[in-house]
This record gives C-alpha cells, sequence and structure tokens, in this order.
DNA sequence: ATAAAATCGTTTGGGTACAAACTATCTCAC
DNA sequence: GTGAGATAGTTTGTACCCAAACGATTTTAT
C-alpha cells in the first residue's frame, strides 16, 4: 500500500469528520485501492519495461492499438486506449515525429483519419510486447489464484456502472 | 466498456500478431480492465460530482487527506494521495489560491511544511464528500453483491505485487 | 439542390504529472 | 563543533490530459 494510514484508520478518522452521517466504507476502500493498484502498475510498467525504449504509458497504449488493428481511424483508438481525441492527437504527433506511425487522409471519407505504424513501429512492438506482457503476467500472479478469475470480471462490472455515455470525448 | 472490440476479437488479433508466443491471456485482460476502470471512474466522478465545483480529481483527493488528517505534512499528501511531491506542490499553490488550504513551515523542523485547510475549504469538503461517496457506493453497487467483498482484497494483491519501493517519488 | 445539423480531427488554454536539479534544513559521525 | 550526507519541498523542463472552440467534411431534411 502507498499511504501511511491503515483502512481502520482512515475510517474512523472520517467517521469523526461525519458523524451521523451514513457513509459506505466497502465503496470508499474499493475505489480507493482502484486508484492505487492502476496507478501502481503504470508507474511499474513504465519504469521496467517502457522507460528504456524512452516511451510514455500511453504512446505505448497507443502504439499497441494500431499494431493490433491498423488500419484504423483515429476515433477508435481513442475509444480503445480509453482517452480523449485531444490526447490522442498530441501524443500521435510525437509519435509520428519518431518515425513509429503513420497519419493518412482517408479517400472515402475526408473528415477521416487512417492511422498505421511504420515498419520501425511494428519492429518495436513485436520486440516490446512479449516484454510488457511478462510484466502483466508477474503483477497477475500476486492475486490469489482462487480470484483470478473473478479480478477481470469484477473490473468489468464497474466499468459498466459508470460508462452509460459513449459519447464525444 | 469503453472500446469497440470485445475481448475474443483482441485476443485473436494479437496471437496472429504474435503467432508462435506465449502470451498470458488472462493477465492481459486483468491489467487492460483495470485501466479502463480506474480510468472510467475517474472521469465519473470528474463530471459528475467535481466539475460543479471546479474540481480536478488530484485537488479533490488532496482536500480529502487534507481534511481527515490535518495538520499534515506535505510528505505525508503526497505518499497517501498516491501522486509525487512535484505534482503535489503545483496542485497546493492551486488550492492556496483559491483559500482552501494554507501551509505554513513547522516550527519544529524548518524543512517540513505543514498543511491546513481553510474555514473554507472545510466548508466545502464537508457537502462534497458525501456526494462523492455516494457516488462510490453507486459504482461499487454494480460489483455483484457476492464479489464485492473481495474486490478491495484483489485490488490490494495488485498493490503488493508492484511496490517493493516506498522510495522518494 | 441546399441550408442546417452532425461528425471528425486539430488547436487552444488551463491544469496536472513526473524526473531531475536545486535550495534550505537537519542529522550524525568524528 | 563541524562538515558530509540525508531529507523536505520547490522549480524546471517535457509530456500528457481534457473541455471547448474551431475548420473541414459529410449527412440529413426539406
Amino acid at each position: 500500500m502507498a499511504g501511511e494510514f491503515t483502512l481502520t484508520e482512515t475510517e474512523s478518522a472520517v467517521a469523526q469528520k461525519l458523524d451521523g452521517l451514513v457513509l459506505d466504507f466497502e465503496a470508499m476502500a474499493v475505489a480507493s485501492n482502484l486508484f492505487r493498484a492502476a496507478n501502481a502498475v503504470r508507474n511499474h510498467m513504465e519504469r521496467t519495461v517502457l522507460a528504456p525504449h524512452d516511451l510514455t504509458w500511453t504512446a505505448f497504449v497507443v502504439l499497441w492499438v494500431v499494431w493490433i488493428w491498423e488500419p484504423i481511424e483515429t476515433r477508435t483508438i481513442a475509444a480503445e486506449g480509453g482517452f480523449s481525441k485531444a490526447t490522442l492527437s498530441g501524443v500521435m504527433t510525437t509519435l509520428e515525429g519518431r518515425d513509429l506511425l503513420t497519419r493518412e487522409k482517408s479517400t472515402t471519407d475526408g473528415r477521416l483519419v487512417m492511422v498505421r505504424l511504420t515498419p520501425r513501429g511494428r519492429r518495436l512492438m513485436k520486440k516490446l510486447f512479449p516484454k510488457f506482457n511478462a510484466e502483466e503476467k508477474n503483477v497477475v500472479s500476486q492475486i490469489p489464484k482462487k480470484q483470478r478469475g473473478e479480478a477481470a470480471d469484477i473490473l468489468r462490472s464497474i466499468c459498466l456502472a459508470v460508462t452509460p455515455e459513449p459519447k464525444d470525448r
């Protein structure tokens, strides 16, 4: 755990601040741990696997999505990667400058931009992804085997709870 | 889910890219869903609860930690919130400018800075946190009741897997 | 046919986010 | 006591990150 205080200490301190009010401590713990876990894994991946190749987390996600699905439209990359079009636009400019992917206006719909990896980008992913997956495996191996299968399901439920609006981001 | 492709579609596409190589798809699914979930919840909270009060996620976390534990040292806030001292420094400058918290040099150790909420900051949290927790409850309620208790444990295991270095951040 | 509405990607503006360098302060060995 | 090393917080530099505004293109309604 990242923090210095235990869950019980935190609960009792919160209870004092809001005595009389009914709070859901289980929900607090789940939400709190969700962010700790996501942050910790992301930082770990960035330091162990990504930094040696001078890639940020987001840049890697973009490369991964394009690698798997190319040619792919910008809007789809954003949806798959879980970030906004604005963010994607900036990251792709960086990756394009490093000769890892290319942008090309669609011939059938002038609004769309089709994205592909360059040969260099493809070589990078072919080498990098196995390392990345090995680290993922390492992380997940710490979950008790019995609960490992449920983990993905639980996380999926959480996503569903807050994804009523697959609008424009 | 955020993406447009199903898990099975992704797995088969990845397998084609790396045929011959042994990959851990369960680990892929868990890691991928972890980030989708964390991102989705964060965005949801920012839009529904935080944006009306002109607060970002990180700013809210800072206020929350200070609210519960004040007076508190800067380094402890960073550890509890899970971000770097550098990030915290910037966010606190913003919050100080909005008269939501105060910084004060420690009298016993000149290196430390003690942080407290202003009355305005305290009023804000007293009003805001119940709303925030209600949304957390709403999110967690989507997890099947049977698995709800395990959720926090699983996420804790993940944290432990990647937190060998509680160094300086 | 054509104007209005919708869609897509980019740009803008403000706010994070972190590593590394920096300043100030404290601790500990000697 | 005093200087080397450790520690706390800030600053700097680079890179995200998103909402909103924007310009270009396509679709829809008439």
